[in-house]
RNA sequence: GUGGGUAUAGUUCAGUUGGCUAGAACGCCAGAUUGUGGCUCUGGAGGUCGUCGGUUCGAGUCCGAUUAUCCACC
C-alpha cells in the first residue's frame, strides 16, 4: 500500500469505511482525531492515547510557531520525538486561529499580518511560510493556510475569503516538498453550497495542474468553515452535497467537528475524519457524554449516586471510577476530575467511531444510524 | 462575678451624620462550551439585619432590656 493512498473497503449508502496509509501508520476511517494543540492532548499522556486506541492526533503549527518554535521542534527530532507519540499527527495550519483570535492585524492575497497571542509581537506569514513551517514540524498530514469566515458573515465577504484560501492553496501545494507528508486543501464557502462547489472544483484543478507540471497533488480535503456558530442543521443543508462533490478516492475531513450526533450524521453524508476540542473541553468544565446523554457532573442529582459514569461504556473510567467521586472531583476542581472526564468522553468518540466503521463494514450504518439519533445518546447538544 | 467588644445570606464581611426593593465575595443551584489563550463564561435561588420593647414621619443604623459569643480582669 503506497502511502497516502486512501484505500476504500466499504461503503454503506454514503458512508465509508477505507484506510489511509502514512508514514506512521495506516489510519482506519471513519475516525475521531484528538486535538493537542500545543502538542499535547490536554490532560492524556500518549500512552493513554494509544491505550484508547486513538489513531491519528492534531496539532497546531500557529502555537507551536509561537511557542516553543518550530526550531526547538526540530531540534528535537520532530514533533513525533518531541512529544513521544509514534502514530500518525496531523497539523492545522492555523487559518482558524487568525480568524477566531482577532489579534489579526491584516489579511491579503499575499498573507497575513498578526500579533502573537502570548507577547503581542507582530507577526507576518505567507502561505510559504506556513508550509515550511509545518514541513519542519514534520506531521504526517499538513493543512494548506486557509482563510475561514466568521457566521454571519455577508456573502461578498464569504466569497472573498473563500477565494483567498483558493490562492493559498495553489501557493501552499507549490511550496510543499516533502515527500513523507500529505497536504489537505480546505474547502470554504461558508453556507452558500455555490460557492462550496466552486471552492472544490477550483482545489480540484490547481491539484490536476500541478499533477501535470510533474509536482504532487492534494492527498485530501479539509471541509472548513463549519461549526463557527451557527445552529446545527445549518450545516447540514450543504454538508452532503459538498462532501460527495470532493474526490472519492482522497478522505475528507470535516474540521472541527464535533459532538457525537453530529459525527454519526456527518458519516452517513460521506465524512471520513473528524476533530473536536469537544470531548476535552466539556470534561475540563464537568461534562461527559454518555449513552444516555451529555451529563452535567456538577448537577446535585450525583452527591450520592456510587453507580458508574455509564452502566454501557467499556472505559477504564467508567470501571472504576463512581459519579459521586466524579462529582466530587469537579467540584473541588481536582484536575484529576478533568483527566478522568477527558478519558471518558475521547474513548466516547473514538468507540463511536469505531462501531459506525463496523456498521459500514457490515454494510448497515442506515440501521446504525436511526438507532443512534433514535437513543438518549442522541440528546447531547 | 466585673468591664469591654461583636451579633446582617450557607460562610467571611460591607452598609457612610437614621431616608432602598439591605449589598459583595466565596459557597450553593442550573445552563453554555464544535480546525482550544478557558480552575472559563451566563443565569438563578437565598436575609421579617440575634430577640423583645422604646425614640422617630421613618431604625440594619439611636436608646433600654435580654440571649448568644469573644477578650481582659477577678
Amino acid at each position: 500500500m503506497a502511502l497516502f493512498d486512501f484505500t476504500r473497503e466499504a461503503q454503506s449508502g454514503h458512508a465509508r469505511a477505507a484506510r489511509f496509509a502514512t508514514a506512521h501508520g495506516d489510519i482506519k476511517t471513519p475516525v475521531f482525531m484528538p486535538v493537542g494543540t500545543r502538542a499535547s492532548v490536554k490532560g492524556i499522556t500518549p500512552d493513554q492515547l494509544k491505550e484508547l486506541n486513538a489513531q491519528v492526533i492534531l496539532a497546531n503549527a500557529y502555537h507551536l510557531f509561537l511557542r516553543p518554535g518550530a526550531g526547538i521542534i526540530e531540534d528535537a527530532g520532530g514533533l513525533h520525538s518531541f512529544m513521544n507519540w509514534s502514530g500518525p499527527i496531523l497539523t492545522d495550519s492555523g487559518g482558524f486561529q487568525i480568524f477566531s483570535l482577532a489579534d489579526t492585524l491584516s489579511i491579503s492575497a499575499e498573507g497575513v499580518d498578526f500579533r502573537s497571542i502570548y507577547d503581542g509581537s507582530k507577526q507576518h506569514w505567507t502561505p510559504e511560510d506556513n508550509m515550511r513551517l509545518q514541513q519542519s514540524l514534520g506531521a504526517d498530514i499538513a493543512m494548506q493556510l486557509d482563510q475561514c469566515a466568521p457566521y454571519p458573515a455577508s456573502r461578498e465577504f464569504v466569497a472573498q475569503a473563500t477565494a483567498t484560501s483558493t490562492a493559498w492553496a495553489k501557493r501552499c501545494l507549490a511550496a510543499h516538498t516533502r515527500s513523507d507528508q500529505a497536504l489537505f486543501g480546505i474547502v470554504q464557502g461558508g453556507m452558500h453550497l455555490d460557492l462550496r462547489l466552486q471552492s472544490i472544483e477550483d482545489l480540484i484543478e490547481i491539484g490536476k495542474k500541478s499533477q501535470d507540471a510533474g509536482h504532487k497533488d492534494f492527498q485530501g480535503f479539509g471541509i472548513g468553515g463549519y461549526s463557527v456558530g451557527e445552529e446545527h442543521d445549518v450545516m447540514f443543508e450543504t454538508l452532503g452535497e459538498v462532501a460527495r462533490a470532493l474526490p472519492p478516492e482522497k478522505p475528507r475531513y470535516l474540521m472541527g467537528v464535533g459532538n457525537p450526533t453530529t459525527l454519526v450524521r456527518a458519516v452517513r453524508e460521506g465524512v471520513d475524519m473528524f476533530d473536536c476540542v469537544l470531548p476535552t473541553r466539556t470534561a475540563r468544565m464537568g461534562t461527559a457524554f454518555s449513552s444516555q446523554g451529555r451529563m452535567n457532573l456538577r448537577n446535585a442529582q450525583y452527591t450520592r449516586d456510587f453507580g458508574p459514569l455509564d452502566e454501557s461504556c467499556t472505559c477504564g473510567v467508567c470501571a472504576h471510577y463512581s459519579r459521586a467521586y466524579l462529582r466530587h472531583l469537579v467540584k473541588s476542581n481536582e484536575m484529576l476530575g478533568g483527566i478522568l472526564l477527558s478519558l471518558h468522553n475521547m474513548h466516547y468518540l473514538i468507540d463511536l467511531m469505531g462501531r459506525a466503521r463496523e456498521a459500514i463494514l457490515a454494510d448497515r450504518y442506515e440501521d446504525f444510524y436511526r438507532e443512534w439519533v433514535h437513543s438518549p445518546a442522541a440528546n447531547d447538544y
